[in-house]
DNA sequence: GATGAATGAGCCTTCATTCAT
DNA sequence: TATGAATGAAGGCTCATTCAT
């Protein structure tokens, strides 16, 4: 999609992406925007809406990883117990994969969403795919009869904040800018990191 | 030291946390925080310097955490290797419920470092609590001669970010306004869940 | 001629009545129009030249009331004066059922003007219908030999006034909203009341 | 008042003035009048607010014919009914007096009232003075034992009509810049010709 | 020490209008 | 003819900060 913006288009997400990752949605403005990209002010309205719109369509592309875990999710959650069981280290490899893919691909779109924007615009990005997770994984410690989750010793509330932890922590290959290759290698020890934590209630 | 400020500095801080708390740094605005403290704008440069000096001065008791495990850590690295075996437990019992202690007596201030503060404030924050862990458990990996650290499976960047999610993990309890009780609990679960991840190296 | 307006022009105008009765002229946005009419801006002035050609052509109707003034006073004035006096009565009636005939075939252009438009475009409005009145109210006082018009009891300007406040009084019946109903009698009251004024100098 | 307003208000207040009589209140640019005026545009809403204050602040003085009738009719409404009888032709010439007094006391102010306002100010005001009037009024006839009021001829809605044009034509002397003889000559044939009006219902 | 006042820079946004296509 | 796009001008307003008093 990106490679085929041009002209004024191009030239005002170009320097709205610089202005945003220098300064932050809140200081940034789109009189430097609008004059870095020899526009006026108002050609950014007429394309945009405004700051927000603007904001909103460069970091647009980081919903497709929220779509790519709905998606893989729902079919995860319709298969049996057993297909779980056996399906989820495969699929779980897979999906850091598509991050990482992902990720690399509009790199500028995460780092925006991560390190740049606005309220709790990460946060409840954050939020959605740790509710995700979180869904997902207390249905499955029910299915699979979880000691830990019937006697209550790993409640929802827990769950969730470690699963925050996890994501935030997934999310500092952007904030620290890693290569792709860094990033890879990073992700795995996480995965085992945390692996190791939640193992005591499995 | 709070309870010695009174008249016009008492109204200044008390308006300014509630300005802050409500709008975040950015946002909270000097003449609002003058005009609901009944002084003029004026005064509170003259107390404070700036938007940012009165906003360091808020924070300013969650350096108290800092202090503490610096002297704390110290103390610590001072000890033979035996020593610090033999009392690893106890220190780490011993800081958390420390942590906890000094969150709880000044919560406002905690409360405006994690969701309040700007830019980059309490990333630097959270970066200094983990620098400090981070160096002394690299030194303690080293002098125990974990294999781990040796066969560099255990780097020192892996190590700093999980620490920093297990100190974002940490904050939660402040960013979530739990109840001293409710945050001791919590930590507990959280300890236990990230030594089962260290467990590995050591 | 409104039931031959169609498609675009059609979607335009209704539109645009909307928007000026909301809002006012000055507040009403040829944006918000344009797009409620699912057209470009562009197009409105292709068709009503600018903002204003829109407006005056949607209170174009309103011309109407003032075009049957101008013929009906110029045939009264082409009278004799005894047919004048005779016909006074009839003639008045008549205009007034005509007024209200008028207003109400056309109601939104009278509304437009009277509480929309901008600037001194009701004034002017008032002033030509004053003027008329007054014109001709003046001559027939001459012809008829009115002592407070000779003694100059009774001079042009006071004559004006009291004639614009009528005409004002007059399309209250607009101002609010009254209906064909309630607007009869309230013009009936209204007449007899400046008779009443107006009786002392003839 | 005015002549002890100096420097930089004293500016700001003649610059405003003058804008808004020469544009109107929605027309009127801060910016016009704060470089007129030679000073920030911030200057500005230090001293007035914003711009409605400004505005409000300029026609401030207008409120005392208010002030005036409120009180005068007060005092004539605790009379007996006698008693107003006989001060009626009293009050009244005074209260007219008072009005060309007040009026060419502060002839902007009730310029910009009359002619430069916003939305319904100048209405709301002539609302505020005609209901002062219709009540008093209604319950003079009342009292009287007024046969039009008792027969329903003469509602309080006519009245209420008859009133706003008669004082919306009383304003026409500011409207016109009469000058203050002129008003006085004006109110007067004015006063006769609504009272040959009312006289039938008296 | 306190303040009222002033400020310049900057904000986002909206507008009526034009013009190449 | 219709329009999408671009624009210059302007709008009201808020801000952190300074300084003479």
């Amino acid at each position: 999609m990106a490679n085929r913006i041009e002209g004024y288009d191009k030239k005002i997400i170009d320097c709205s992406l610089k202005e945003f990752l220098e300064k932050g949605y809140n200081d940034a403005s789109l009189r430097n925007i609008a004059s870095a990209a020899g526009v006026s002010t108002s050609t950014i309205y007429t394309r945009f809406k405004d700051k927000e719109g603007l904001f909103n369509y460069l970091i647009a592309p980081t919903n497709k990883f929220i779509d790519y875990m709905e998606k893989t999710l729902l079919n995860y959650g319709a298969m049996s117990i057993e297909e779980q069981k056996d399906e989820y280290d495969n699929i779980s490899d897979e999906g850091f994969d598509k991050f990482i893919e992902l990720v690399y691909e509009d790199y500028p779109a995460y780092k925006l969403l991560v390190s740049c924007s606005h309220g709790d615009t990460f946060n409840n990005y954050l939020e959605k795919i740790t509710s995700l997770d979180v869904d997902y994984t207390m249905k499955f410690l029910k299915d699979i009869g979880s000691k830990a989750f019937y006697n209550e010793e790993l409640d929802e509330g827990f769950c969730h904040v470690v699963s925050t932890a996890f994501y935030s922590a997934l999310f500092h290959c952007v904030e620290h800018d890693m290569t792709k290759e860094e990033a890879g290698k990073y992700i795995n020890k996480l995965r085992n990191f945390y692996q190791r934590g939640w193992s005591a209630y499995f």
